[in-house]
DNA sequence: GTTATTGCAAACATTTTGCAATTAA
DNA sequence: TTAATTGCAAAATGTTTGCAATAAC
């Protein structure tokens, strides 16, 4: 389902600073803070509120259209997400990110801590981090 | 090896706020902000200034003593950490936090990725969120 | 005694909020 | 037309920095 037909079933409506980060987001391939899609925004002669941003990625984040990105320094950056739950690889070098499935691969690991620990699984957050092939050739 | 020891190898001082930071975090079994560890520590009795926190917390993560939690909302809590690479299971209730050992379970995972993707897998970072089995008796 | 570390206060950065003006439906 | 959304500016929050005073070695 096209992002359009998602914020209108959830009852929000399509206005264009909504389109535009959608936009930014979709074309850049590597995750944008709120003041690197502010910035973009203005480098492409359209200027937007950083409060609009902020709120914004918060409804894009509850609706699953955009994820939010986890690295050592910044907690901040934000993706264009496809459908399902998804993991992330992050280029070290250009940020440039991938998506993954990986559900199976953990599923075993997960019932093992459960066992373990006693603790029921609800979520998990996967990350993995290195050099993609250009960035490899380049070092 | 101990904390102290650590800190004195790599040529820094063991100074009352360090040891401070320190103690409150092993005793707090949950991950602490830089503001919570600020009232732990005022709550004893003991005023630290927020950059003494912020350089110690800076100081600390270099040398592997304690590291960074990543959830949802915050990515600023930090926990005692032992020695090696290890994982967390953190309780979505009481915050209450766990660590436990996955390289085994996921270096498959990684292997898979670095061939579909072509990037090559330098870090990782995997978190587990649920319910410790208090907070299960709880509700 | 020497030098790292601290505390303070100010600078800086980031995020949130209230409200009138705007615009999508 | 009417209600959600925006932009603005101010407030709140979080983090970093310079520097003199202090404390670790």
């Amino acid at each position: 389902m096209e992002w359009q037909a998602r914020l209108s079933k959830a009852g929000y409506r399509i206005s264009r600073p909504r389109g535009l980060i959608m936009a930014i987001l979709e074309k850049a391939g590597l995750p944008l803070s709120p003041l690197d899609i502010f910035n973009q925004a203005k480098q492409e002669g359209h200027l937007l509120s950083v409060a609009s941003i902020y709120r914004t990625l918060e409804v894009l984040t509850e609706l699953d259209l955009i994820k939010l990105v986890h690295t050592h320094s910044n907690c901040n950056g934000f993706v264009r997400a496809s459908i399902g739950h998804k993991h992330y690889v992050i280029c070290s070098g250009c940020e440039r990110i991938m998506e993954f499935d990986g559900m199976d691969d953990i599923s075993e690991l997960i019932d093992r801590v459960q066992g373990d620990t006693g603790f029921l699984i609800q979520k998990h957050l996967l990350q993995l981090f290195g050099l993609c092939p250009e960035c490899q050739r380049r070092s």
